[in-house]
DNA sequence: TTTTCATTTCGGAATCATTCCAGTTTGGTA
DNA sequence: TACCAAACTGGAATGATTCCGAAATGAAAA
């Protein structure tokens, strides 16, 4: 449940290496601030516009690329969609809702740890991806008109 | 562990009222022969190609829409890579080689079901995709020269 | 069997997220 | 303050997938 901070994750970058620049600050604090929407890259760098200058979207594709292979972000991948990403590291079960895309953090109890079972099927288990997709709390609550069709907008949980 | 047949398949198209032509037989008949190698489009039409004249990667992809579409099979999306497609209906973890790109479904004892759980986070759960990334048997144990290189050839398991 | 036509298939063009590239800018060090 | 490897940029390239109009064809009806 910790919050990784803008600190934590500009520090890291530091260490590894790399040059802070206000494009890196931008995209940095738009994954702290709304991490949690799992946001894609194009909204990424509309929120990191906001606080900076300029940011190509170059830009914002080689970032992620970085923090993701540095592993400090992850990448979600879907069909005909946008790539996702966040900075929950923590082994959760995204649930992803069919009608207007949301993209909720679910945390389990670690039952009995299938990583280590997968583990004796002789395969290194290095990454897990678990999602489940169904209809969010909004959708099954709300009238139709009120779906975000598929879009991720700020007011979005 | 019930394998999906062939006849299965095309009954349920039939009483979905499509048509029975050759490249949906084909597609059919590679999905339940090579289902266990999760194949993507291309590597699907080559092998559709084996078993009747013509079939266009435009009416493979239409059909695996279908099928889709019918929940007859299933889609994995990845990251810059062909989707690959499955007829293992029943819930499993795919281990996904990050080596040489293999698939390997591994059937889990159903623990704590929790799919059960995420019902009570008010979220109404329709799918689930668990996948499992590391490096599988042959890439722990052969020489690196050995590596497919990120591809599904035939003799992959 | 032949006719009929909605469905299917086809190849090629269009789409669109992502990557690549070559030229320009810049953070951080000395 | 000067230097340069690293980073940034916009535009072009890539590549999987979808779209489209025209031609082919299952399968129901005659
Ligand atoms: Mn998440
Ligand atoms: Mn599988
Ligand atoms: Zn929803
Ligand atoms: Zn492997």
């Amino acid at each position: 449940m910790k919050k990784i901070t803008r600190e934590e994750l500009i520090g890291k970058l530091k260490e590894r290496g790399f040059k802070i620049t206000p494009q890196r600050l931008a995209i940095v604090d738009v994954l702290v601030e709304k991490g949690h929407l799992h946001p894609g890259a194009n909204l990424i760098r509309e929120e990191a516009r906001k606080r900076t200058e300029r940011v190509s979207l170059s830009t914002v594709y080689a970032t992620l690329g970085e923090l993701s292979q540095q592993g400090l972000i992850k990448n979600l991948e879907f069909d005909q969609l946008e790539n996702r990403y966040e900075v929950n590291l923590e082994e959760h079960i995204n649930l992803v809702c069919k009608l207007c895309g949301k993209i909720i953090d679910y945390h389990i109890p670690p039952s009995i740890e299938p990583k280590n079972i997968a583990r004796e099927a002789g395969f290194i288990v290095t990454d897990a991806r678990i999602e489940y997709y169904g209809y969010c709390r909004d959708c099954t609550t709300l009238p139709k008109s009120a779906h975000a069709g598929r879009q991720i907008r700020e007011e979005d949980a």
